[in-house]
DNA sequence: TGAAGGAGTCGAACCGGTTCGACTCATCGC
DNA sequence: GCGATGAGTCGAACCGGTTCGACTCCTTCA
């Protein structure tokens, strides 16, 4: 059951059978059939942590993914399925790691313990000390998000400002004027999250060129939480017509607290922001959104993770999306119906 | 970096360095202090590939997802969440394997080359070929489901048999006479899903007994399903008061459908059945239903699967679970307005 | 015809841990 | 005063692969 084993029945030496599976070497065409009939009789598989041992590297990826407390949103989780599909692809495993609470611990059996050949990051935030730590280690790894200082590191990132500006020009297009921006929930803002706070930031500045009037919330990522966002929103100014969203998990109490304030949609209310798309089409009216194309952000990251595996010291490279806004059944012209 | 170096600057062998690390010998207060000192400064971690090569286990648990090809669902997140977390507190590493297309393959990954000391199995079948395979080479895994012959077998189920029939006697109750069953995809349904199964079985039943005019589907796992599915629904039989789904990734779809066909729920129309519950609040209104207590069975799964792994040979262990329906607004007496 | 070179193979060392047997040295009981 | 006991430590073997250097043939070409 080892190469032992198979270097015995088939009268060769170990290295040979070593050879013979790895082609580095030349060896014969009758020796290579007479270890492939062995190896096929037994089912011989070589040992992974042995290999690993011997040529340092676990044909494994990290996948450091946020806290567990948390609620996972639905794109999260097309994340994590793209990204084990596309290692998948190269040959790869995937190892998941919490960056929960004692994020040091599992970055230390990541790393320290050498698990993995590289990771990729999900849930960047602007000043990320996963980040920094990786990076002052030369180890390999890609963001799913941009740090405050992008121009240095490996990525593939979301222009969350141009999205959520886009955002903004449409529905001012449409005529609104008194807009609101539900952002992920507060805790995750201070924490420095990346989207949140180019989201806002995009938010803002479009809504000041149109010369919008706006109020910004923050949200937690459920339903409920999204539904007491939406109370708010109109006690504070029942005048809004409109809102743009980062939180997905939320959208179903959004939809839930416009219809129980018997605001229509998009009738009288309108509704966007930056979704998945598969998640923007669960609800009723489906969502106009920027779609996360969650999917190849996952690809590339692994994409480049690999480039940057296989060619150690090349250049730091990124890919910065911006997709565009996908007109669906949640937003149509202000003042249909004026306001109550 | 290595166990020797630590051995070298402690001025001991490295068998004392080891020894002092595991505790699995006695080590003198002065040797243990000077060797700590030395990790300490050095921030040393034993190589885990090695450790693993030496005593056989990995301290890695592979966890056997769906194919990636698929839609994930809401309720597959919450499994692979909760795993990553119990497996934590158990000091485990989780290792994702797509057992897709090619489930062989990544099988022989995962096993053959001894990647993980033990699997977790999403997404079971009746007749799982990839159970059977564990089975027979009575390599520790959990399934999450169960197969046709569960009595031999580790696994955390859900009693999808009972679950659908309370959701009927739920609908008998409140009046409904004529309901309908919204399945899983019918390929999955004919590749013989449990859940599909069992719940198809436990609707059935439970409406024979009551009496029910019955129809079955299946239904594609996203919205666009769900909606062309309801209308369908509709067209065969008007007269339908109420339905029963398992599919969670439809139910979005199914409201829009209703929403369209002019039926209010649950004035018009009642919605129930198994779904997560985080996921049954996210829709308006929110679904009455069993919630699938997702994050409670990858718990469960996990701390089997660990019990497994430390008393090799133990007697097959497993969990039924069968939560309670929650009533939340999408049920309600039938005959409210009758149907057009 | 003999040196050069390449194909094919082997043995040994190595990767970085764990563990077993053996050794030394105190301590203790009789 | 001496053997038994156990704490503490070391060296060597082992886990299962990979890889390097060296060796043997067999061709090829001067």
């Amino acid at each position: 059951m080892n190469i032992g084993e198979i270097a015995r029945r088939a009268g060769v030496s170990r290295s040979t059978v070593s050879y013979a599976l790895s082609g580095k070497r030349p060896v014969s065409d009758e020796t290579r059939r007479k270890i492939q009939d062995v190896i096929d009789e037994l089912g011989y598989r070589p040992n992974a942590s042995a290999r690993a041992l011997a040529n340092g590297r676990t044909s494994t990826i990290g996948l450091v993914f946020p806290p567990a407390g948390n609620h996972y949103t639905g794109m999260q989780l097309d994340f994590i399925g793209s990204v084990v599909e596309a290692a998948a692809a190269h040959d790869y495993d995937v190892l998941l790691s919490p960056s929960g609470v004692d994020s040091d611990r599992s970055f230390q059996r990541l790393l320290g313990e050498r698990r993995v050949d590289g990771a990729i990051l999900m849930e960047i935030r602007l000043e990320d000390d996963r980040a920094d730590h990786l990076a002052a280690l030369d180890f390999p790894a890609v963001a799913i998000g941009r740090t405050a200082h992008p121009e240095s590191g490996w990525w593939v990132g979301l222009d969350h400002t141009a999205l959520a500006a886009a955002c903004v020009h449409h529905l001012a297009d449409l005529g609104h004027r008194r807009v609101a921006f539900v952002n992920r929930p507060e805790q995750l803002l201070r924490a420095g999250y990346e989207s949140a706070h180019r989201g806002l930031d995009g938010f803002t500045k479009a809504a000041a060129e149109r010369g919008l009037t706006v109020r910004t919330y923050c949200c937690g990522d459920d339903a409920a939480s999204g539904q007491a966002c939406l109370e708010q929103i109109l006690h504070d100014d029942p005048a809004t017509t409109a809102l743009v969203t980062l939180n997905e998990a939320a959208l179903g109490g959004l939809y839930r607290g416009l219809s129980q304030a018997g605001r229509h949609v998009p009738r009288d209310f309108s509704v966007t922001g930056v979704v998945a798309g598969r998640w923007a089409e669960t609800v009723t009216p489906q969502l106009t959104a920027a779609d996360v194309p969650a999917e190849e952000m996952g690809r590339r990251a692994v994409d480049l993770l690999i480039e940057r595996l296989d060619h150690p010291g090349a250049p730091p490279r990124h890919h910065l999306l911006a997709p565009p806004i996908s007109l669906r059944a949640s937003t149509g012209p202000a003042g249909g119906t004026p306001s109550a």
